[in-house]
DNA sequence: AAGGCTGGCAACCGCTCCAAT
DNA sequence: AATTGGAGCGGTTGCCAGCCT
C-alpha cells in the first residue's frame, strides 16, 4: 500500500518558485501543452516535480486566472454552495471560472469561516446559516416565515439581515423580543418583513444560479452594479 | 526602532480516484 | 479482476508582510 512519491526528493528545487522557474513552465506549457504532468518539468528544464509544476500552473500560471480578491457576491455564492458541497473545493471553484479551488478554500478558512463565526453561524453544519440562506432567498421572494422563528433563529436573522443590509440598503429593527420581523428602512421608517419580501421578484435567482451557473459576466454585472 | 504576534496565502503532503494494462 | 501509476483533491504547514506593543 501507499505510492512511491511522484519525485525523488534529492536533487530537486521545492519552496517558493523564482520568475526564472515561472517563465520556463510556462513558456513550455503554453508551447507544448500539457501530455503528461510527470514528464514536464524534465522537458521543460525544471528541477520540480510535476506535481510541483500542475499546482504551480493551476494555481497561479494559467492566463485564464481572475485576479484580484473575491467579491462580495462570489462570497455570498461560496457560502451557499458549501453549504450544500462541504468542503468540496474543487467542485465549489468550479462555479467560478479563474478561480482556484486553492484560492477558494483558503478564503473560506481565513475569513468566510471567522465571518461566520461572528455571526454566530456554525461554518461546518450551517445551522443558522440556513436562515442566512432562507433570508437571501427570501429577498427573491421565497416563502420563510419569520414570525414562525425561534427567538435564537430571530436574532441570528437579525444580526445576518444587518449583514446584508449594505446590498438592499435596510437593516432589520433592533431588539430581541420582535413579533413579526420588522424590517428598518434606510429613511428610518420600518415595514414588516414579510411585506418587504412580497415586494421581491418571485424568481429565485440564486438557487437557478446553484443548479445551472451562470457564465461569469454574471458576476462583472453584479460587480459594475455596486 | 525593535521584537512579537497575527493573518493571508503559496506550496507541500498524503490520500483517493480512475483509466490503462 | 487485479495492479499500476498519473491526476486530482483536501488538509496542513510554513513563510512573510503588516500590525501592535
Amino acid at each position: 500500500m501507499g505510492r512511491q512519491p511522484c519525485f525523488e526528493k534529492s536533487g530537486l528545487n521545492r519552496g517558493p518558485w523564482t520568475i526564472e522557474e515561472d517563465h520556463k513552465l510556462m513558456t513550455f506549457i503554453l508551447s507544448n501543452g500539457i501530455q503528461c504532468w510527470r514528464t514536464v518539468p524534465k522537458l521543460a528544464g525544471l528541477h520540480r516535480c510535476g506535481k510541483s509544476c500542475r499546482l504551480r500552473w493551476i494555481n497561479s500560471l494559467r492566463p485564464d486566472l481572475k485576479r484580484g480578491a473575491l467579491t462580495e457576491a462570489e462570497e455570498e455564492m461560496i457560502i451557499q454552495l458549501h453549504s450544500r458541497l462541504g468542503n468540496r473545493w474543487s467542485k465549489i471553484a468550479a462555479h467560478f471560472p479563474g478561480r482556484t479551488d486553492n484560492e477558494i478554500k483558503n478564503h473560506w478558512n481565513t475569513r468566510i469561516k471567522k465571518k461566520l463565526q461572528v455571526l454566530g453561524s456554525n461554518h461546518t453544519s450551517h445551522t443558522p446559516l440556513q436562515q442566512y440562506e432562507d433570508c437571501k432567498v427570501k429577498k427573491g421572494g421565497g416563502t420563510m416565515k419569520p414570525e414562525s422563528a425561534t427567538e435564537q433563529g430571530e436574532i441570528e436573522l437579525e444580526l445576518q439581515g444587518t449583514q446584508i443590509d449594505e446590498r438592499f440598503n435596510y437593516g432589520f429593527h433592533e431588539g430581541r423580543n420582535m413579533g413579526p420581523l420588522e424590517i428598518q428602512k434606510a429613511d428610518h421608517t420600518t415595514t414588516s418583513f414579510s411585506e418587504e419580501m412580497d415586494k421581491r421578484p418571485p424568481e429565485d435567482f440564486l438557487q437557478q444560479w446553484i443548479d445551472s451557473p451562470l457564465p461569469w459576466e454574471f458576476f462583472s454585472n453584479l460587480k459594475e452594479d455596486t
